[in-house]
DNA sequence: TTCATATATATGATTATTCGTATATTTAAA
DNA sequence: TTTAAATATACGAATAATCATATATATGAA
């Protein structure tokens, strides 16, 4: 991961709504994106296709959906950066909270335990 | 100032550098980010304009040169992504360092005091 | 198997960024 | 006032990023 790598990334407004959302719940699959920022599928599977490209994101499959998840080997400056982005984009990321927030029919989580997978 | 401009602003490999240099010198003109990135006088220019545009940048006149520093007024979560960004940067920040230091006839820099101009 | 759901990818079009080159502006010195 | 140095801007070309639409793939259920 380099810094210019990463800051492209979060420089799209698209993509730092995604990284920033998933900092929030940890996890999330591809249509929760698609109703938080509401915007159309192939278009937030581009996004996040690049993110994980860029090692930014890690997906997993559970079933048919794909949860992505920040990277946990980021450096600390790269966490630092996401951290201080959602702090300047704390008001604009509402919206997508409260659309997330009041989404129905949300995928269940199944925790992985044990590392039995 | 919000984090979608200064993201966007500190994706571009030629601003990053501008910025970190900045960081570490306090001022800078034209010439010296010409002499120390190594690329042309327009180009420079105008990425100073554009990082002026967005308020990352000030700049003064003194004399023929026209020296730039980090808007002062930036809030605490942009500055955090600047340091951060210089830590993730260092490395590749080297070369451009190395040209600056060896630079010579560089402008000699009126210390500004007593608000007096 | 077949179908529906979730997700990914391909493709061509559109738009935005970046750049090189030429030229304009400003200042200080001759 | 003319000239040189430092910097800014204009403009068209080249490049890159983004997008909408259509289609492909994978999974689970019927």
């Amino acid at each position: 991961m380099d810094a210019i790598t990463l800051l492209k990334c979060l420089g799209d407004s698209t993509r730092l709504r995604i990284l920033l959302l998933t900092l929030e719940e940890s996890e999330l699959c591809v249509c929760e994106f698609v109703e938080a920022l509401d915007l159309s599928q192939p278009k937030i599977s581009r996004h996040l296709a690049l993110m994980k490209t860029a090692n930014l994101l890690s997906d997993r499959r559970q079933g048919q959906w794909i949860h992505y998840r920040i990277n946990e080997a980021l450096p600390q400056w790269a966490l630092n950066i996401i951290d201080n982005a959602a702090e300047g984009y704390k008001e604009a990321l509402k919206p997508d909270k409260a659309r997330l927030a009041k989404m129905g029919d949300r995928p269940e989580r199944v925790i992985k335990c044990c590392n039995n997978d």
